[in-house]
DNA sequence: GCCGTTTTCGGCCCGACTGTTTTCAGTCG
């Protein structure tokens, strides 16, 4: 149970990583489900589990300060064990526990429609106790139709049992999420062909999705028909998507399909009339829906996606002017904004709908009002195909032609941020000299353009070196308006030396963005690990804007930095990194990061006014 | 085992689908 030795992203011990807590965690709950425990002892281990799952602090740094106690779902007894596993790296209890479980069924668990207990029946009656080779046993198990005389298994579980192996086995080769506009792209085309279908009236994609999740697992669409009593046509019809892989599931309400690469795709289908609340249900997140649950329970009512029902007497006179259908003895919903209302609540947006504390705050009125794409009135991180023989990709567009498209988004200003000349084989005379040409280069251009209310800052999108040095001489400073630092080579220092490899770099003047700070690809590549604290306290310090990089496999700082970022006091950028005009469009995308960030139009800086943004830059 | 818009005791999100069963347990989202 002990894992590698490795540091983190913080510093700490990989075994103290919330994502081993979260495992370990996780495999009490299965141990206890397994022992027929109390199942409330179940549902609290779990609950303790995606606690930390979806933490966004260290819990081994929450421990060091004293507030175990204060994480929701970790009371006196589980914050007991941690306490000692942090302490000594083992826990007794946890431990004991185990020593029931064949380790063999936490791997076997892994494959899908396998839960604790069929792992745990399998491990024992195929003799299976080994976790390395679980999954390849009990694959061999099931081919030599050894399954089958399992009690309660037969032959189709057993065929089931092979397909699932399957499945597993291509999802471990490409764990890979797509990027949200992949995800996008995909489900368009899917929604397409079933709008084809008569039947269908309207249609939507929700879960991860609508809650603009920066790579998305599966797509879910919800639809309303026309018939209710012709759903499973419907259902049917969906089935027949071309390509698809695998009917996971079909029956009268929901189906789930697989489609190539390895994508699952969910439809549900309701009636108009209680829409609403399927799209609260289906829009998840799962943690958000046990807690808005869990809220409604405890002011007498139950949720589910079908409608409200009372459980217990209520006053009449207070809901008065909500449907309520006799039948079902439940409030029915057409639209989500009502059933907020109806639980107290004002609309949370679906972007923070994550089960952190959004209901606590919602239910004291006091969620922040989100950052809006019409609230950006710049981009400060473009490359245009102007020639400064830098050794990084050039943009597509001239600077003329940036600007221009920059006036068509309806931006008030638009900054050049071109990479900076390579070093190699040139002085510092020589790209001084670079630098003033570009300068002058692009007032000429632009100058002969008619007056527009658009203004433009000329910046640059310098190579943080691996002293934390940067790739520019001091004497060209005096041609740019602000720089932007960026780590692009040299990823894998530790943390410790990143770190002040990155403080460094913000120490030179004119360096007012961070830019892509983690310098991660998603579903491509991590990015570096250094003290992301210490560059928030650094950033706040110097005033210096962090950036949101609304690059699609980039969006780095990362939602879950922009929170904690804001609550240090960091403020944000959001631009593009456009190397092309088209691109300059994927600010949607960094401003949806920033709302899962909790963002309001104050933390980010290119919300300001030409001359509010213009002091920002040129203060300190 | 956790927790408090009813509570320091008595609740704990809710429902669909599947396979192996004759009424349900397990898994999933």
């Amino acid at each position: 149970m002990l894992a590698e030795t490795t540091t983190n992203a913080t510093g700490k011990k990989e075994i103290f990583s919330n994502k081993e807590i979260h495992r370990v965690l996780r495999n009490v709950a299965a141990s206890y489900l397994i022992l027929n425990e109390n199942k409330f002892k179940v549902i609290a281990y779990q609950k303790a589990a995606d606690t930390v799952e979806h933490l966004t602090r260290e819990l081994h740094d929450i421990w060091q300060e004293g507030s175990l106690k204060d994480v929701p779902g970790i009371g006196p007894s589980i914050g007991s064990h941690i306490d000692e596993y942090f302490r000594t790296g083992r826990s007794s209890h946890f431990e004991k526990v185990f020593k029931g479980i064949p380790p063999s069924v936490f791997a076997l668990m892994k494959v899908p429609t396998i839960g604790p207990k069929t792992a745990f029946k399998l491990a024992q009656e195929l003799h299976i106790s080994y976790p390395k080779k679980a999954v390849e046993k009990l694959e061999e198990a099931a081919k030599k139709g050894r399954i089958r005389s399992i009690p309660t298994f037969g032959e189709k579980s057993e065929g089931e049992i092979i397909q699932a192996i399957e499945a597993y086995k291509k999802g471990g080769m490409q764990m890979e999420r797509m990027v949200l506009p992949y995800a996008h792209e995909r489900a368009v085309h899917l929604m397409d062909y079933l709008k084809k279908n008569p039947l269908i009236k309207r249609i939507d994609a929700l879960g991860s999705m609508r809650r603009m999740v920066s790579t998305i697992g599966d797509i879910d669409i919800a639809a309303v028909i026309t018939d209710e009593t012709k759903s499973s046509e419907v259902i049917h019809y969906f089935t027949q998507y071309e390509g698809t892989t695998r009917i996971d599931n079909a029956g009268e309400a929901k189906a789930s399909i697989i489609v190539p690469p390895h994508i699952r795709v969910d439809l549900r289908i309701q009636s108009e009339s209680t829409y609403g609340t399927m799209l609260q249900y289906f829009t998840g997140s799962k943690a958000h829906n046990i807690k808005l649950r869990d809220y409604a329970n405890k002011i007498g009512f139950s949720i589910s996606e079908y409608g409200v029902k009372p459980t217990r007497k209520f006053k009449n006179s207070n809901y008065k002017k909500y449907s309520f259908n006799r039948n079902k003895e439940m409030f029915e919903f057409s639209n989500e904004e009502t059933l907020y209302e109806f639980l107290g609540l004002p609309f949370i947006p679906p972007e923070i709908r994550e089960g952190t504390n959004e209901i606590d705050l919602a239910k004291k009125n006091g969620l922040p009002l989100l950052v809006e794409l019409k609230d950006i009135r710049g981009d400060f991180h473009i490359h245009s195909s102007y020639d400064i023989s830098t050794s990084h990709d050039v943009g597509k567009n001239t600077y003329k032609e940036i600007f221009q498209n920059a006036d068509t988004l309806g931006y008030e200003y638009v900054g050049f941020a071109d990479h900076n000349p390579k070093t190699s084989g040139s002085t510092s005379e020589d790209i001084t000299a670079i630098m003033k040409k570009r300068k002058a280069d692009i007032e000429k251009q632009l100058s002969s353009l008619k007056q527009t209310e658009l203004h433009y800052f000329i910046g640059l999108e310098v190579d943080i070196l691996t002293s934390g040095e940067l790739a520019l001489p001091a004497g060209a400073l005096e041609y740019v308006d602000y720089l932007i630092v960026s780590v692009h080579s040299v990823f894998s220092m530790d943390v410790e030396q990143m770190t002040k490899r990155i403080l460094k770099a913000l120490s030179f003047p004119k360096v007012k963005i961070l830019g892509h700070p983690t310098g991660r690809l998603l579903t491509k590549r991590n990015g570096y690990k250094f003290d992301w604290n210490q560059i928030c306290k650094e950033a706040v310090e110097r005033n210096i804007g962090i950036e949101i990089n609304a690059w699609p496999e980039r969006l780095d700082a990362s939602d879950s930095m922009v929170r904690s970022g804001i609550e240090k006091g960091v403020q944000f950028f959001i631009n593009t990194d456009a190397h092309a005009n088209e691109q300059m469009g994927n600010m949607l995308y960094g401003v949806e990061v920033a709302r899962r960030g909790w963002a309001s139009k104050s933390d980010i800086i290119n919300t300001l006014s030409y001359k509010k943004v213009k002091e920002w830059l040129e203060c300190c």
